[in-house]
DNA sequence: CCTACCGATCGGTAGG
DNA sequence: CCTACCGATCGGTAGG
């Protein structure tokens, strides 16, 4: 039995987002950007090894050698994948907070976090967040430290708030491992939240909330 | 760049486990062990695709077709470290119920569910449950319809549980989304968790149970 | 960007 | 279980 055929094929490129110009149009940004959208729809879906170059370069309407006019490698574009995303939600997270105006209650800095957290996780066009979590393994060990550094810059800005639900009696866990069970529960989602389903996001925000705080 | 280098390369085979008869000595059923066991390391260490059925041959000082003799395939070595796994945790599982005596307090339930999977999780010899979450696409269709009844038969333990301390008010969030949070914290932390640090295992369940109901 | 190609690796097997 | 091997696939590149 041959391995590939125990995938779920991943679907013929649903060509989501900006609609296609003829090729000659494209400017190579936008197919530098193709490219790199298909590697993350595919790296979610079918994973990282499980995703050929060539798979990539169909998917993005080009021929099999040409991905690797925009990147250099296949490592290249895993990283890039988690660069960006990182880059994204980290800025998207900033302007969450500064829109809840001065002095908010840290109970509504939290709810924030968490449904801000969750947009990005079962977004069905950010994939980034699975990719890191399954595809951690693929990159270097100084991609690692890279990816690590805004890693650890998204996480930071939720430990005073951590903190600050446990002086109030809120949150019953130690803040630091509470944000890790926290994390780990919210990034599951990922896999079973279906957006079609009965739970809205704020739905999910609300169990979470009260899940790890006692309240919504 | 070759992407195998991107990769911490696996520990040489640190032998865990019984102690290496000489290689004649060894029964069949041995052997296959020895194969079963090197490919759950090696699967949860370096994923799947990236580890060939030869690295799993070396591992279990066997020649690289050898592994073949004990199972048709590689896919039913990923099988068979998801099978055996399940089957060993559900079965342990209800002897730690069992031990709590009649009509234990469903905090106590809880606890006791908890720090059991916690122990599987963070075993240093117990590698399956990583290589579920991870591996899961990896499995054809049938494999995971099976893997799933096992699945759903270890977590409906977990329904009554949720359920008895959401009307008791301990749980403020719906039980079958908790659930879903929960396994999502709880498994998490096997790539976090370190045995050597300063957390113990009860020190990791009193967590959780604060987290998620607001005391130890 | 495409064409044509290379070297390496992989899962799996026949035959003993 | 080992030996020797096959067909397929893969990441990547030269040359245009």
């Amino acid at each position: 039995m041959n391995d590939a055929d125990a995938r779920t094929p991943a679907p013929p490129a649903p060509r989501r987002g900006r609609p296609r110009k003829s090729a000659e149009q494209r400017s190579e940004s936008q197919r530098h950007a193709d490219v790199l959208r298909e590697a993350a729809r595919l790296f979610r879906t079918q994973g990282f090894d499980a995703t050929s170059t060539r798979d990539i370069a169909a998917a993005a309407g080009m021929q099999s050698g040409s991905p690797f006019y925009y990147f250099e490698s296949k490592s290249a574009m895993l990283f890039a994948v988690m660069r960006d995303g990182m880059a994204q939600v980290t800025e998207s997270q900033g302007q969450i907070l500064r829109a809840l105006g001065p002095r908010p209650a840290a109970r509504d800095r939290l709810r924030a976090l968490i449904r801000h957290h969750f947009s990005v996780v079962v977004g069905p066009d950010s994939h980034f967040i699975p990719v890191m979590l399954y595809e951690w393994r693929a990159l270097t060990p100084e991609q690692r430290k890279e990816i690590s550094l805004q890693k650890d810059a998204y996480e930071a800005v939720w430990m005073p708030v951590l903190n600050s639900l446990h002086r109030a009696g809120e949150l019953k866990a130690r803040p630091t491992v509470a944000r890790l069970f926290i994390f780990g529960a919210l990034n599951w989602a990922a896999q079973w939240f279906n957006p079609q389903g009965p739970l809205s996001l704020d739905d999910l925000t609300e169990q979470a909330m009260r899940l790890f705080t006692g309240q919504a």
